[in-house]
DNA sequence: CGTACTATTGATAGATATCAACGCTGGTGG
DNA sequence: CCACCAGCGTTGATATCTATCAATAGTACG
């Protein structure tokens, strides 16, 4: 069985096996890490990089104002500053929010990854398409609605979970509670719930023991605006079809 | 006289004189845009790197309800997609707000300028703070009111222009119009000229012929809760005196 | 069976959008 | 040289959306 990671740098690029196991290597040395807990706090002068194996986790910062914000989800096969170099210090923290498996990657290896024309190649385009991710959330908060917001996140944690693999009929990892989601949004957590409702309401999603299900996809992506395109995966995702989605039934 | 690139990249690290040299014929073949115009568009495969030498230009974004979130502003000495490894399709386009001087990297520059590793090193490190300040903007968007945001904005962009040493007395240029900064800060035009009102009325700023003056930073750092750290310039910024800015006049 | 979160609800307040004029200014053609 | 035009800025009135506040209801867990 092949690791997340291969699976998330094959949409790249074809791998070697020589990378394949240099791939392996990465991973073969992980450690646990309870919900909400930090990876790596804000202020910060990282000294390895990172990789989530399983779990799910967010960026986020906290401002002068004290109020929180996620900038960004972190599902398995997702880096962490990998690129940073290692150098400057962390202007923002990352955090669990639900038990995750994470890879300490040290210095020496980050360098051998890089080595191969292959696996530097695909780490580059990770980080663009981190990039694209967080300017697509910036036009989301700016010009969509807070319905349209909750949709757009649940629409692209959708793909991206998809991307790796680790949709389940309509299903993905999804422990964010309501809060969250509010801090994740820049919305109020009340409002989180009401809109969380609409969408329930109209069929579309549901959420339970920390997953989400995607009832109607093509819907959801009407609603919200969503387009793949800056997720970068290429044209052979959103193969899922609709009709495999659980049945709906009435809350 | 040094061009703004190599002043801008000094910040990241010492370059020796063939850094310069390779810098300078960079800078040798530029072209004029008039304001308003693409440099790039959604969708298009870019051939090329390229570089602001001089004006003010924006990423943004087209969502598929019809409204343009601005997602960055692109000042002297900022590149655009360097790193971009020129593969892959744009996700958003590049426009100017001003007359701009552009100069286009062929990609065999690119390649030539990555291999000198005081060159390389710093590209990344300006990668890593374009990152960095677009995850500030959607700190800033979701956890800031109007007001705040337009004051963040304005200390961002002075402190960036202050890092490529264009502050004169206090000013900058800034040609956006009321609409433009309503697409960058998510609001309403309307909502807009109120704040900058506000701001004018509190003789914080000052907007003029295309260009922006701070008339007290420091307490416009503190109403919108402005923290340099995440534009990663090192201690030795921030030194403008606030005393030398022009006296406040009534308005 | 309490305890402590988290989710939900209702009522109200506040911020920002929208709509519709109106004013200004700089450019253009007569 | 002046009247007109177009684009941007400004204003006021009103509509919406979203936040806030304060309870209440669920739920997991010891």
């Amino acid at each position: 069985v092949k690791n997340v990671l291969i699976r998330k740098l094959k949409r790249f690029g074809p791998l070697d096996e020589r990378d394949e196991i240099l791939l392996t290597e990465v991973v073969s040395d992980s450690r646990s890490i309870a919900a909400r807990e930090d990876i790596i706090h804000e202020g910060e002068r990282p000294e390895k990089g990172h990789l989530i194996v399983s779990g799910f986790g967010c960026r986020y910062k906290v401002l002068p104002n004290g109020t929180r914000q996620v900038v960004g989800c972190l599902i398995p096969g997702d880096f962490i500053h990998l690129q940073r170099s290692l150098l400057n210090e962390m202007d923002h923290s990352i955090g669990t929010l639900s038990p995750c498996i994470v890879v300490d990657i040290p210095r020496d290896l980050v360098l051998r990854l890089h080595e191969s024309t292959a696996i530097a190649h695909a780490f580059r385009m990770v980080a663009l398409v981190d990039e694209s991710i967080t300017r697509e959330w910036l036009a989301s908060m700016g010009r969509r609605d807070a319905l349209a917001r909750l949709g757009h996140l649940l629409c692209e944690l959708f793909t991206r979970y998809q991307a790796v693999d680790l949709v389940d009929r309509g299903s993905f990892e999804f422990p964010m509670r309501q809060t969250e989601i509010a801090e994740t949004l820049g919305l109020s957590n009340v409002h989180v719930n009401r809109v969380l409702q609409e969408l329930r309401g109209l069929q579309l999603i549901q959420l339970k023991l920390g997953k989400a299900t995607i009832l109607d996809l093509a819907q959801l992506k009407v609603l919200s605006g969503f387009n793949p395109n800056y997720l970068h995966l290429g044209p052979e995702t959103q193969r899922w079809d609709p009709e495999l989605a659980p049945a709906t039934r009435s809350r």
